[in-house]
This record gives C-alpha cells, sequence and structure tokens, in this order.
RNA sequence: GGUGAGGUGCCUGAGUGGCCGAAAGGAACGGUUUGCUAAACCGUCGUACGGGUAACACUGUACCGAGGGUUCGAAUCCCUCCCUCACCGCCA
C-alpha cells in the first residue's frame, strides 16, 4: 500500500497518477487525510492521558512504601477518573486506526514515470520484438492436437482426476516439463540469482503481503481446514522470506529464483481461451524475484526485462514486449512488461512473463525496509517476473516446430531434453 | 494425534509485580593500537506512531509469540489462541 506520508506531501501528484491509472475513486485520497488528521488527534490525546496514568502510578509506589496511605489512595482515584477517560479514546483511536487501513488499501500503486496513459490493452506499447514468425505447412495444427498426436499431454485425463484445467503431462511431455524448469533454474542461476524451493502453500499474512488478500481471495484455492492459500505465483512465497526484515544496505540487492506450481482459480474466465494450455488451474512456472535499493529499481526492472528477454531468445521463439498502459496494468504494480510469443498455428500472442516494479507497495506492506547510509528505516523496492511460465511456451515450441520429421526443440533443451526432437 | 517443556532484542541468555525497553556475553558497526592479520581496548548498537526542531537535540506512548483479564502499576499473575522443542504414536 501506499505510505500515508507520501500522499500528504504530495496529494496532486498523487491524484494525477490516479487518473493514469485509470482509478475511478479519487475520493479516498481526501478520506486517507481525513482519517490520519483525526488518527494523529487521537493518538496525542491518548499518550498524553496515559502519560498521567503513568505518572500517577508511579507516585502512588513511592508514597506506599514512604507509607503515606491516604495520598495514595487520593492518587487512586485520580487514575481512576483518568482511566475512565481513556476508554472511549482508546475505542475511538482503534476504530480510526482501522478505517485507515482499511481505506488505504483501496488505493492502487501509482504508476511509475514510464508507464503510457492508456485504457485497455489496445493502447499498452510494444516496446520491441523479435524472432521470426515460422511459415508453418499447410497441415499444421494446434498445440492441444499435437500434444495428443505424440501422447503428450491427456486434457481428459485431467479431467477425470480432478477436473478442467488440470492436465496430465506424459511420457516426452512430462519430460518436457522437467528440462524447461530446470533449464530455467540454471538460465537464472548462472545470472546471479539465488535458487529457493518454497512453500506452496501460504497462510493469510504472506497472502496480504504481496496483495492477493484482501481483493483477490477469489482467485486463490484455500485450504479451509488450515486457512492456507495454494499459490498462485511464487512471488508470494518468496517476497514473503523477507516479510518483517531490516536488512543492511551491504545485503542488496536481494536476487532470488524459484519453480512452483501455480495455482489458480481462473474464476469468471471459462469459455475464453482456455483450450488446451492456453489457461489451466495448475501451471509450472520459475519466477525471479529482486529487492533493491528505491534508487535503483527502474534500473533492474530494465535488466529483469533483458534477462527474461534472453531467455525466451535462447528458445528461439517469435516474441514482443509490451510497457503496460497505466488501465491496464495490475493493482499493486508501479509498471508492467508484458512478455508474449507468438503461437503459430493459433495465430495468437500468449503472455508467457509479466516483469513488474511494484515500487514500496509491497513492501509498505510486508514492512521489508534497510538501513540507509543514515542509519534511517527505508522500504526496499520489490519487482518481480516470470522467468518463465510454461504452458504457453511449450504451446508455442510444439506450434512453431512441427516438422515432417517431429517437433525440433531448441538446442538449449537438448542436454535437458535428452534428445532433439518429439518424434 | 497424546504427553511434557518453552516462546524475551541480530543470536545466546538473565529477569517472577514498581528501580526493566529490558542484565550479561556474543555478533555487527565505528574508532584506537598494529608492518598486515589476529588479539586487546574505547564507543555505538531495537521498532513503530506522536509531540518538538530548519535539521539535530530533546520528549511522550506502545511493543518481551498474539489477543483478552487482574492491578494504582504487568516481560513478570490469570484466561484463550498460535507457534517451537522433546518423547510416544502414525507416516512419505
Amino acid at each position: 500500500m501506499l505510505q500515508v506520508q507520501f500522499i500528504r506531501q504530495n496529494k496532486a501528484l498523487v491524484l494525477e497518477r490516479l487518473g493514469v491509472k485509470q482509478f475511478k475513486e479519487p475520493g479516498i485520497v481526501d478520506e486517507v487525510l481525513a482519517l490520519d488528521d483525526q488518527r494523529k488527534k487521537l493518538t496525542l490525546e491518548y499518550d498524553e492521558t496515559q502519560a498521567k496514568v503513568n505518572a500517577a502510578s508511579k507516585e502512588i509506589g513511592k508514597l506506599m512504601a514512604s507509607g503515606d496511605k491516604a495520598a495514595a489512595e487520593a492518587r487512586k482515584q485520580e487514575v481512576a477518573s483518568l482511566k475512565q477517560a481513556l476508554g472511549p479514546i482508546d475505542e475511538a483511536l482503534r476504530s480510526t486506526e482501522k478505517l485507515l487501513h482499511d481505506t488505504l488499501v483501496k488505493l492502487p500503486n501509482l504508476p511509475g514515470p514510464n508507464v503510457p496513459v492508456g485504457k485497455t490493452p489496445e493502447e499498452n506499447v510494444e516496446v520491441r520484438g523479435g524472432g521470426a514468425k515460422p511459415s508453418l505447412a499447410a497441415d499444421a495444427v494446434p498445440h492441444w492436437d499435437l500434444a495428443k498426436k505424440y501422447d503428450l499431454i491427456d486434457f481428459e485425463l485431467g479431467n477425470k482426476i480432478t477436473g478442467s484445467g488440470f492436465p496430465v503431462y506424459k511420457n516426452k511431455g512430462a519430460r518436457l516439463q522437467r528440462a524447461l524448469v530446470s533449464y530455467f533454474l540454471d538460465f537464472n542461476t548462472a545470472n546471479g540469482y539465488t535458487e529457493m524451493l518454497p512453500p506452496y502453500v501460504v497462510n493469510e499474512a504472506s497472502a496480504y503481503g504481496t496483495g492477493q488478500l484482501p481483493d483477490k481471495e477469489g482467485q486463490m484455492y484455500f485450504v479451509n481446514e488450515d486457512s492456507l492459500y495454494l499459490i498462485p505465483t511464487a512471488e508470494v512465497p518468496v517476497t514473503n522470506i523477507y516479510r518483517d526484515e531490516i536488512l543492511k544496505e551491504s545485503d542488496l540487492p536481494v536476487r532470488m529464483t524459484a519453480y512452483t506450481p501455480c495455482f489458480r482459480r481462473e474464476a469468471g474466465s471459462y469459455g475464453k481461451d482456455v483450450r488446451g494450455l492456453n489457461r489451466l488451474h495448475q501451471f509450472e512456472k520459475v519466477e525471479v524475484v529482486q529487492l533493491v535499493r528505491p534508487d535503483q529499481s527502474y534500473t533492474v526492472l530494465e535488466e529483469m526485462v533483458a534477462h527474461v528477454e534472453r531467455l525466451i531468445q535462447s528458445l528461439g521463439l517469435p516474441y514482443r514486449i509490451l510497457n503496460l498502459c497505466g488501465g491496464d496494468m495490475g493493482f499493486t504494480s508501479a509498471q508492467t512488461y508484458d512478455f508474449e510469443v507468438y503461437s503459430a498455428a493459433q495465430d495468437k500472442w500468449l503472455e508467457v512473463s509479466s516483469v513488474s516494479n511494484f515500487e514500496s507497495y509491497q513492501t509498505n506492506r510486508m514492512k521489508i525496509r534497510y538501513k540507509d547510509e543514515q542509519g534511517k528505516n527505508q522500504l526496499v523496492h520489490s519487482l518481480n517476473g516470470s522467468s518463465l511460465a510454461l504452458p504457453r511456451i511449450v504451446a508455442c515450441l510444439l506450434e512453431n516446430n512441427q516438422t515432417p520429421g517431429g517437433i525440433l526443440l531448441p538446442a538449449v533443451l537438448h542436454p535437458y531434453f535428452g534428445g532433439d526432437r518429439i518424434a
């Protein structure tokens, strides 16, 4: 969430940036400021009264020790009436703090300086791209047909075991998953990311920390018995590794990568682009996360984009990078680049990575700070990106590389896959 | 799942009603010393929210797992919950 102090000092900027994000309730900004004023006023009142209570209590102790019982009793009376006054103040303060917090979390992150203005995905700006679209034979087929032809993925079997959106990978299809995960992790660690293997379920505090709660609980599977959420992305457990920590400046940047399965309910998206691997309830993804000094986060964002770009290039897939416009960005992001790869047989661009700078929006919730040169605690900036999500990569690899002699895999995968093709 | 013990600052660990935001040691950081390293010595060494200041200084409140309660006063007593450890059971 945003910092109240920042909103107070930069109100005009906040309103202007919220406009870029197409935020519809700018009145919340004034609500926040009014509630914060109220909070300060009540805090002062509470502290001053409590200070009197504390002082009187100390005196009572001394009076008792010196045997002056009558004086002690008189002071006790005084404390009693002070405490009576304190009750309502305390109550008002608590409810104000809660209301302030509940109001504050309704404000999305502010778009950064390089975010294009726009409302819809059509207004996203293509930054660059690469890789030539393949020219497929006339009888080329989409990946779900190829998956069947080579016995790689069984969607119906997943229906039987679990439900739609939970495919079963088989044979070379399963092997390809393993190869891709290993390759992606090796690629990331070779570039300075530390490999992590986090839990696949998280508690409420973690889901809150990265911004899945309070708004998006409907997108996560929930284990009622233990009040735990299945992770929708490794971002959640990995970023929360540093929740409530104060880092040394020399600890930064923190760079982590993790493979996890991802679970998404995808409520409300039935029937829309859900064919084959395009949209699943469970899928594999390798994620990269960084915690950095605030002045470096936009430089790091570009580095992470370049990193993911090299990874996609190494797979030989046609891709493009989009700088998301204000209206299409996520709630918690300050800037996001989406990576799409071209799925030739479907003639579609599929999103395979999303690289975002969250500035201090997540870390303010998680209280991830570092001690700066002056010894003051400052929020770090958090960033993350997929590197990469598997299913759509697989769809493209299958579709784009289909030949009469089988599906030809990119050279970087040969050692991991144990072969150069699926035939 | 059962039984027992316990949760204190970066770590170890004292503290069982006021003198405790918290001893001591270690780590870390700064400095002195040193040819360098080590050692030794000196110093610093929690967080949040307020008041205050140009900024410091200074100052108030809260926090000893979480939430309640008793009391003039709680790290310390009581209740509930959570977690950790040990042993037993079960099990990949």
